[in-house]
DNA sequence: TTTT
DNA sequence: TTTT
């Protein structure tokens, strides 16, 4: 009786930390970097948690700056802080589909969007 | 640069809190609960903020236990704690449409779906 | 370096067609019907393709009326027309994931989906 | 009663073809490769559909092969083909959001994400 | 704090 | 018809 469904596009912040468990698990956990509209806006950072084998692709493949492309859902990791006693929460988002937009090879070979870079040009 | 989709179905936990601003601006906020796969995990309890029109469609027509459909994008507020000097965040779905899905009420008036499957009769 | 992703809420406009397959494969395909913002429009009719558990979750539970949420992704079936030779194009909705959220059922009997609460009742 | 979201990330096919009319609106049309997870596979090609400020950015700097982000929904065009008499449908996405991504400052000083991970340095 |  |  729930929909949850998550996409976003941004920039890993780091490198993913990747951690493999005795039972064969894999997760790889990283931040991204969404730009909100306005580019005089802090980006939103979230914290994704990748698993199985997109977490090894993420592994392999993303670094920091690679622009990446999710789909997911958005939980609230939640916690009772011990000294303060107060509730605590964080937004993680799940991962289920993971892809990589652009690359350097990209970047070095030119292309993308001409007149860009300049906010004034961009009104929005 | 950036792509920010949320889309969540779920029920409101509260009737909306709405704050008309002098500047005519409107603000409803609310909870949200968002069941997860399994039904013995607690629920997500996401924070909405709906501004403008849809914002008094809530003030109207959203009570507690509604079911609704929002399409928005998710961001984070994040201040410093004052006690504490702790970076504090809090997970905020900026709600761009909102849907009324139904209510326990609607159940209980014979709402629902009457006769579907013929085109003619869909009444939605 | 793509991205797809399609969240629908609507009513189902006829009982799922199932099929197996000598390889176990099972796939459920059913219409969905997706109102427009305005009421006074005809809906959106979109055809869904659900494969695997999800599909055999469709064939038990969703029938004509069904209100569901699907998350999936959007594609293109293009085929030549033998008679005209013309190209054409069907948009298939390719479902991930499947949510049941009430039937005429449930509005009439004011409760939920049927076989509901236990999980083990519910495959996905 | 219902919910419709798209959100794509590909790369448009052809310069947009911008219409102003009478009125003051702007609408502009463009396909969208979008990429299937097999590279193999052929990608899906959507209509896109751009009213108002979204079409002039559109038709000011969207190119040929430029790498789009978009947040809309899915409609179904319909009609009825006067030789054969058949019913056809188009999809079309009508978007709400677009997206640059990359722009010129990425290619020219390549290599994604310069000096990330501290907010202040985020260049986009 | 919702709901089934 | 895009791109890697």
């Amino acid at each position: 009786m729930g929909v949850n469904s998550v996409t976003l596009v941004g920039r890993a912040g780091r490198d993913p930390e990747v951690r493999y468990f005795e039972s064969g698990s894999v997760v790889a956990n990283l931040t991204l970097a969404v730009n909100r509209r306005s580019r005089d806006d802090e980006p939103d950072w979230f914290n994704l948690e990748i698993w199985g084998k997109q977490a090894q692709v993420a592994a392999d493949y993303v670094k920091k700056g690679s622009l990446l492309g999710i789909i997911g859902s958005l939980k609230l990791d939640r916690w009772t802080d011990r000294a303060s006693g107060e509730e605590r929460s964080k937004p993680v988002v799940r991962v289920d589909r993971l892809e990589l937009l652009g690359s350097k090879r990209d970047a070095e070979q030119g292309g993308g969007f001409p007149g860009g870079g300049n906010e004034e040009d961009v009104p929005f």
